[in-house]
DNA sequence: CATGGGATTGACT
DNA sequence: GTCAATCCCATGC
């Protein structure tokens, strides 16, 4: 990945990163499930300007932003667009690859559906912590590499974000279609019909 | 310095 | 379907 792809706008490079795969610690994954944020809209933590939480959003593209969800989990995110402007991409899904007996031992669970459909557990699977915010993904310690070629032409759609409440109405969420490892809120009614037309 | 809310998850009815 | 866990940080006194 060159540092050029996170420069782009954000809605391109959340539907872009739509098949790539980042790896940490011993595991790697496919990205199943995206959603953008920028910080003309209030749902972006960087709405509210320069603070020292927001420093790395609105930091050089390619660095890690992570926060802490709900007092309990991490959420990875991958900061977008030229320095100065606060921009990521949320990664809310995986498609465990590599590493999956030491994903099953962090997460404690064995379904293979329930080890990274969801950012909190991506970041537990992968064992990302919040200590990594900030660092270089084109460097690592958690690096994101292009889309494998049989990932090459997957089909991205564009959904409603979830699970905020303000400019929620946003289809800035993006999904590889049908993929049977997104997280399991993000299905609205319409893609589970989708998803039972396409078995 | 005290308070409140949140880009979630898992357990439970 | 409901609900609590639990911590970071922004805000207001």
């Amino acid at each position: 990945m060159r540092r050029a792809f996170y420069e782009h706008p954000v809605l391109d490079v959340a539907r872009d990163l739509v098949g790539c795969v980042v790896s940490h610690a011993g595991s790697s994954g496919v990205i199943v499930e995206t959603e953008a944020y920028h910080h003309s809209e209030p749902a972006c933590h960087a709405y509210i300007g320069m603070t020292a939480r927001t420093r790395v959003i609105f930091g050089p593209p390619g660095r890690a932003y992570l926060y802490r969800s709900y007092g309990i989990h991490a959420c990875l995110n991958a900061v977008c667009e030229p320095e100065g402007i606060g921009a990521a991409v949320l990664i809310r899904a995986l498609e465990p690859v590599e590493g999956i007996e030491l994903m099953r031992e962090r997460r404690g669970v064995e379904r293979l559906e329930n080890l990274c459909s969801g950012p909190g557990k991506l970041t537990q699977a992968l064992d990302i912590g919040l200590e990594l915010n900030g660092s270089d993904l084109l460097k690592g310690p958690i690096v994101i590499a292009s889309r494998p070629r049989a990932w090459r032409d997957v089909d991205v759609v564009a959904s409603r974000r979830i699970g905020i409440t303000k400019a929620a109405e946003l289809p800035w969420r993006f999904s590889a279609l049908g993929n049977r490892f997104l997280s399991r809120a993000a299905l609205s009614r319409l893609e589970r019909a989708e998803q039972a037309l396409a078995r």
